[in-house]
DNA sequence: TATGAATGAGCGTTCATTCAT
DNA sequence: GATGAATGAACGCTCATTCAT
């Protein structure tokens, strides 16, 4: 009757483990020896719960692409939503509390996926493609809206995206963290107003 | 007949096909028999002109890190001194214009690079530390001269080269390549207006 | 059923075999690939139980000289010890005894080993040096004692050693194996009364 | 008309260097970049004058070997002829002269050829039974004309060689040479009459 | 489920040797 | 004769993966 808790456990605690030594070694000089020697287990037990080394590294990955995907909201309007920084303001939150939460995993998704192979790189290009197809489809409608100015959305939108990864890259080295809240003011501010005092009238 | 190394020939044929293996595999798949087979050269010649494959990725990353560098003037103001918005998008223009020259340089500093170890990931922050301090002055001075609104510099200065990192590293992978001068004018609006259409007053 | 390593059993083999392998191809030509060959193990496993090719070939020496150590005893003087010439005659009997018991184990003693690094030099230095100081010492007491007739002992102990080793390394290619008991009393005989009928009158 | 010394001197040039990296390094260590760095050479020069690395090691041994036979005079017992003892310390002078002379040669004549290969063995082998086939005639005669005592005359001639070698290779690593007439004393006095003060009465 | 000894393909590096100039 | 760039076989070592217990 334990040993059902216990499967869901070991697993949790390779796949922690695992987390924890990818962002400190990175995936190619991290080795199997490491994690089970974080994990204390043996060698073999390993491979009861996952296929391989990049299998582990795929489930850590897949589920953190999973928990950032649960939590962006696609940007509702109408009568009943909230205004749309607010929806967007919440939306980083949410991001930003999960990455800064543990930085290890800013480390493997900013740093680690990208170094590794060309099916890894597809999945964090399909990942990043459906986020900034959802930047893009929020500038178009807030140009509809005439809320926002003429842009190329493409381009904006890998910018505004970039400029979320600059800081939370840059957020998750700070020691002590910095609040959420205010980076977040300060992504908004920067992407909305852009540094300038004035706009243009136009 | 073969060109003689009278001119530094053959390091210079192993540094670019090492750039495209690295580029294309990752440093850490690629393998020494990767870069001879692009060179078709003999093993030994490889370590005739580099230590190692750590010293040719060394080389690369070097050479290019020196390159941005060079081509990154500090913003100056005075009487003389063209308006400092063009100072940016000239520099702006100078390395998108190495980067899009060749998108190995750019997958090799956005993505490979950091995923190596400890010393490259300090040589990395190390540049990237001087680019910030740069924005930062800049921003600074700015400020000081009524023309930046009131923010946090640093983070600011995070989520401006981070939106730079996006566009770049965007363009490279479309194709037909992006014309210059655009990517710069979508950067420059972005960062120095934001994405709304009216700033605040203040 | 194979034997487990709960006898340390691998580990032993492969000392058996890389023994074997150094002293018939000679330290630098032996190959781990021999080693291995000779274990009938594959070459993860060798590096399961040493560090090194340097450090199997370590394991051995040090081994050998702790051993022949441990076999020679300082010679003592006094009422109830049994007189010099039988206890130097038991030390040389019980390192012939291990030498020749393992024929690779003098070929290694005395030309393997010198012809490694300085390292390992210097650990046969050491362990020569201290055997000489033995027999200086011996040597000193003996002409205290009026037994010994007047000599440079460095000179003389450098002498005794290498006439011992001749035998040694002469006994250790014949074949059959020479009785270790008549190699003892050809080395006494020579050391101390050399091969001259008469011995001066002084 | 000078393209012929200069012929000669070059190859001269190489052996001397040859064999003093081979003394210093060892025979494996040393590289044939040592040997044509030492002599300020291209690579290819070497190989006008020697076939191989093992080439020029031989070349050295062959000649040390060559010049030691070359020292080393058959005892005469004649009524002309020096008294036989003498005619045995002269040899001892001639050999060791040479060997103190240039300490390489002691270096790689007792420790680096043994390590080597089978073939280099072979004729180390050779080269010292003909050496011990001459101690072994000269202790017979000795035996038969009632000099010498009863004893295994190949033992003995083994131990009395090794004597010899232990002396020279003991000497070889003092600071400052000890004098030539000195070792041959010491060698003499322990190979004829042993260490005790008074021999058996037999 | 858990173990850990065993495996072996694969990689970075070295260095004696060659040969076009 | 002299050069030194080029060669490539060979070697030591690593580490993800397997499997008998």
């Amino acid at each position: 009757m334990m040993q059902r808790s216990s499967t869901g456990f070991r697993r949790e605690q390779l796949l922690q483990c695992a987390k924890t030594v990818f962002s400190e070694h990175g995936y190619h000089t991290a080795s199997i020896a490491d994690i089970i020697a974080a994990a204390g287990v043996a060698r073999g037990t390993f491979y009861l719960y996952f296929d391989s080394k990049r299998g582990v590294f795929d489930a850590i990955l897949d589920a953190l692409l999973a928990e950032i995907d649960w939590r962006v909201a696609v940007i509702e309007v109408g009568p009943h939503a909230p205004p749309p920084i607010e929806q967007l303001r919440a939306n980083l939150e949410r991001v930003l509390t999960l990455l800064l939460g543990d930085r290890h995993l800013v480390e493997i998704l900013l740093h680690q996926a990208e170094g590794l192979d060309e099916a890894c790189r597809d999945k964090l290009d399909r990942f990043y493609q459906s986020i900034l197809a959802n930047i893009e489809a929020a500038l178009r409608k807030g140009m509809t809206m005439g809320l926002v100015r003429a842009c190329d959305v493409r381009l904006t939108a890998a910018a505004a995206l970039g400029a979320i990864q600059g800081i939370a890259g840059h957020a998750a080295r700070q020691e002590p963290q910095p609040e959420i809240g205010a980076l977040v003011d300060q992504i908004l501010a920067f992407a909305l107003h852009g540094v300038l005092r004035s706009s243009p009238h136009s």
